[in-house]
DNA sequence: AAATTTTACTACAACGTTTTAGTGTTAATA
DNA sequence: TATTAACACTAAAACGTTGTAGTAAAATTT
């Protein structure tokens, strides 16, 4: 077999012509005849001649490569994203180099300084937990700083100014409380998160911004912020006792709305367990429109972040950024609305 | 800011010695004196000095850049081969390229090409599965005549003499089966894929086997091979009202064998509808240790393909090939055995 | 017929590294 | 003291492109 790539500089002598001619017939160039022309693209074609990406990319100081970091990779939500990013990308002839930080602050720091100095032209990332907390930014101030685009999703953080793609999240859990409520609940349970992770601060600042509206009065003991966990299947371990025991404490609801999907599959564990019958007694609606909401009993209904919308996106401020010089200078926030996706939890 | 990567040269002229000086005191060669090159490493750490990858690949005609191909990402089992490659890859200094065919021959095509043209090393793929009807490998055989190295993973061929790696599909399915068996069932409902996809063949074949060597002999009505659909949300509708005609005929059948988690969780759909209950009547195993099956009630008993393992393993293949040079020659095919995971469901 | 333009090419620099083969000094050896 | 060895550095090529500037020869214009 071939074995070697064949170079300009092959066809060149090979064909008794200069390098440059070969390049620009290539390239058809009005500068050569349509002789040599057709006579180097055919040789070329021959010998599968294929340019070499690295030797032009050093030359126009452009890898036509952007990177994505996210914080986990087996994830709906992620991979999601990562499908809308990839997508768009490699329609616009871009590549995509993935990495994950996995949550971790320290892998977060190696990865992006990896990516930047290395092959890309921009960097597309969601924040790790870890970043979050520790709200130590100066990775990404750097790699600013060099001139690299970042775009940021989901994770995001006021300290930065770059462009960001977030879903609207407090109108997001407005709307998916006003639905229960609509359905006739008041007594709605919550499942969120900590508060420094701003996805479960917002969704739960809509969650009371909508019994608010309807002139129902919070009740601390249906809010439940959920400790992380090494693992969601260790912190659904957890959650499930936590329901369980608000149950047997007496304490009554007749909704739940989670903040994930895990967190309501855990109540629906624990009503089917009780004897609760769902939607009957308690309706259920959750975030994240991923597997699980399709393939429990009752399927869940569920708020749609539109991940694939939130990567097209990010690829696409992205992209305007990296082909237009102009566009460097001012910073974009858009909103992906979300939608309510309604199933049998309902 | 700083804005622009400052290059040897410019470091060189800034302190008045040639690039060689300046190249040779960063990498530490001995023969630079000590006091040349505390004052360059020192101007380089002040000025953030980043050796360009691009002209280093350039030179050495390597990226240490693998590239993937998978058939889908949003997806838990290819997420996770990912995560299992990315793992090892990153940790051996090494960057991973995604790009997702979709199942689409085409694009299939495309992507190799893109890669094979690219910034990339190797090629680590598994099949899409428009590619594995059509059985034209053709784009993978001209980037292995190139001299890229390609590992194959899970959809692989027989056709193409290369580096695999596979989960031993046959004797998982016996075990489970098997498992079935010996927990009392006779009467065995198998749910496969149609048999071009290799996969879904061995997999039925290791039901048959199980079967054999329990004296059971096969009843037809009781393995349905799902058609192709276009959404797995789709085939599961069509699955559904198979398995719910099966029982309306009914036919009996004590025990449930799916070769993936969502036909399994469309029977549990079924089952729970007719309320049989599980795993009391019918016990339940299926291949893919994925998400859905945690988060069913009952949680269901799986298969697992570890599908980490899988990545880690064709990641080392691929950089044994890359690194090694006389590991070329001869291909390799590792087997990965799969482990049942237990839960609720048998 | 001389001057000018067009045609069809070629030479060379540049992108940022590393590495091989020098090149002057200075120090050590015969 | 002449020769050699060691030291500390530099020049230049190479990796594979593209694009600018330059150059003969042919074709056109005056």
């Amino acid at each position: 077999m071939n074995k070697k790539r064949i170079t300009l500089k092959e066809i060149a002598t090979e064909l008794g012509v200069s390098v440059s001619t070969v390049s620009k017939s290539l390239n058809n160039s009005p500068e050569i005849g349509e002789e040599t022309k057709k006579k180097v693209v055919a040789f070329a074609k021959a010998h599968q001649y294929r340019t070499n990406t690295i030797a032009l990319s050093l030359k126009n100081r452009k890898t036509k490569t952007i990177g994505v970091i996210i914080p986990e990779i087996v994830h709906y939500f992620f991979s999601n994203v990562i499908n809308g990013i990839e997508n768009y990308a490699s329609q616009q002839g871009y590549n995509v180099i993935i990495a994950v930080s996995n949550e971790s602050f320290e892998k977060e720091v190696l990865q992006m300084e990896a990516m930047a100095n290395g092959f890309i032209d921009g960097i597309i990332i969601s924040l790790a937990k870890e970043t979050l907390k520790k709200q130590d930014y100066y990775h990404l101030q750097e790699t600013m700083a060099m001139g690299i685009p970042v775009i940021l999703f989901d994770r995001v953080t006021s300290n930065l100014s770059c462009d960001k793609v977030v879903v609207d999240d407090k109108s997001g859990a407005e709307a998916a409380t006003t639905f229960l409520i609509n359905k006739g609940r008041k007594k709605i349970l919550l499942l969120s998160t900590q508060d420094y992770l701003n996805v479960g601060n917002h969704r739960t600042n809509g969650y009371l911004d909508a019994l608010k509206k309807n002139g129902i009065f919070p009740d601390n003991r249906l809010i439940i912020k959920c400790n992380d966990q090494r693992s969601s299947e260790e912190e659904m371990v957890v959650l499930e006792k936590q329901i369980e025991a608000l149950i047997d404490e007496g304490v009554d609801f007749d909704g739940v709305f989670a903040v994930n999907e895990i967190y309501l599959a855990a109540a629906l564990r624990v009503l089917r367990a009780k004897n609760i019958k769902v939607p009957k007694e308690v309706s259920m609606i959750c975030f994240t429109d991923g597997v699980i909401s399709r393939y429990t009993t009752p399927r869940l209904t569920t708020v749609s972040q539109h991940a694939e919308e939130m990567g097209i996106t990010s690829a696409e401020l992205l992209i305007e950024k990296l082909e237009d010089e102009s566009s460097m200078d001012k910073t974009i926030t858009k909103i992906i609305q979300c939608s309510i996706v309604e199933r049998e939890s309902t």
